[in-house]
Order: C-alpha cells, then sequence, then structure tokens
DNA sequence: CGGGATCCCCAGGGATACTG
DNA sequence: CAGTATCCCTGGGGATCCCG
C-alpha cells in the first residue's frame, strides 16, 4: 500500500533496502562498527586526527575531559578497525604518533559536517529546552 | 612552526577554528548535544523516523534489540532537542506518531551517509579482526 | 612520554509488572 | 497500545600507581 506525498513531510525518503536490512537487525556488524565509530571519545579523537597526526598528549590535551584510560582504549579501538595508524618510534623518551588510514579520512569526511550541525544547533537546542 | 604538505596524507585539513574551539572544550554544548544525536539508539530511531512517521511499536520493531525504557528515554531527549515530532491521538485504544521536524531532517541527511558507510565498511572492517 | 595493570564505583540500561 | 514505575545488576569508565 502506498502513501501520498502530502501525507509526509517533503524531504521524508525511504532508505535503500539493503541500508534499512542490513543495520536494524540485533547481531549485524554495522551496528558494532557504528558503536566504535559514535562513540563519546571515538568522534572528538578521529575529528582531531582529520587534522593531521598527532602524538599521545596532543590528543590528550585536545579531547578535553578524557582520561588516559578511554584514550587508550578509543585508539586501540579506532587502530583494530583500520581507521587509525600507529607510529611508535623507538626513542627515548618514547614518541608515538597516530594519524588517520585513508579509510579513516573517508569516515572522517562525514563526521566533520555532522559535528559542525552539532556545533551550529546546540545553542538552539539548550535555548528550547527552558 | 608550519608543516610542509608532504609530511602529512593529502586529505587532511585545518577544522574551521571555531569549530574545533567549540566542540574541543570539555563544558560546551554541542558535547552534549552531539552524545545525544550519536548516542546507540538514537542513531538508529532517528535513522528509522527519516524514512517518515512511525508509531512507537514501529520504532520499537525496527530498532531490533530497544528495551522500552531506553525508546521511551531517547524519544524523550529527541523531542526536548526538538529533533522529534510526538503525536498523541486521544483515542482508545491509544495512538503515538513519531515523526522528524525541520531541524531532525537537516540532521538525518547527514546521518545516513553515515550509516551507510558503517554498512558499506562493516565487513571489512571485522574482516581485518583477525 | 606513552602507556599497562588494578581497584573501585555508580549510573546506564535491562527485565518485569502495572496503568490509562 | 503506549507508555510509567520499580528493582536490580554489570560493565563503562575514572583514579591511581607503576613501568620501559
Amino acid at each position: 500500500m502506498k502513501v501520498s506525498a502530502s501525507d509526509r513531510p517533503p524531504q521524508a525518503a525511504p532508505l535503500p533496502v539493503d541500508l534499512a536490512d542490513g543495520v536494524f537487525p540485533a547481531g549485524c556488524p554495522s551496528r558494532t562498527v557504528l558503536d566504535h565509530v559514535t562513540s563519546k571519545w571515538g568522534v572528538l579523537i578521529l575529528l582531531a586526527l582529520s587534522e593531521g597526526e598527532q602524538r599521545w598528549s596532543d590528543l590528550r590535551r585536545r579531547a578535553e575531559g578524557i582520561s588516559e584510560k578511554m584514550l587508550a582504549q578509543t585508539l586501540k579501538t579506532l587502530e583494530r578497525d583500520g581507521l587509525v595508524r600507529r607510529d611508535a618510534q623507538p626513542v627515548i623518551p618514547p614518541r608515538v604518533d597516530y594519524s588517520l588510514t585513508e579509510r579513516g579520512y573517508g569516515l572522517s569526511a562525514l563526521l566533520v559536517p555532522l559535528v559542525a550541525w552539532a556545533f551550529e544547533n546546540a545553542e538552539d537546542i539548550v535555548n528550547g529546552q527552558r
């Protein structure tokens, strides 16, 4: 059964079926990946790295409020997902650089507009709260 | 000190300064908004609603695995943020329709490519794990 | 400097039961 | 049908100490 266009806002559009079928099921891999990528700190780290290579301490300062544990965990997850490259140099004191992989850059290109949207709409949203 | 272009992958680009300043600080509103929007269930609900108006029970079935508590909580948060519109009809049995607001649609337009990315890359990513 | 290992805590979230 | 209320628990995540 079809629904006439006037029944819903003009912007409403059906998702590609394979996308809908692929993401909504409970156990699907895309859910896991989505969780990694949209995690509280994951977004910020990915965003920071989209500006280029950064050191551990840079990231720690950049993602204000992150604990060492969560930074390590987030970076490890993103590295396992093939989104972040880790370059450890065997010097004293140690120096480790993190950067995005090709795939990581592809993702960050989608994340940047999202974060920009959040930034632009944040004030309106919190104001509407009261 | 400047870094020459060859030192980093060609895709690396600085974020707009106001964006970087706005999102990385700990207490900023954009962090909160971002957390709502990228929350585990928030993304799926927003995505489902991007296809048009849906009822509570539709959403519950769609976002497979969500508990009633989390569905209620997620919808309430998104409604407070002005992203989701709630239309309760005073009939027996009750019927409540949820749909995206104008702002919600703007957001979903950014979310769809992200979820599509997750779906397309999910297999590669989990395969790379072993 | 860049982490790893531990301990510990509370709130995020599930399950169940009830209601308008 | 569309929620609310309650109980309960575990694992996400902070704090701290240590090590190469």
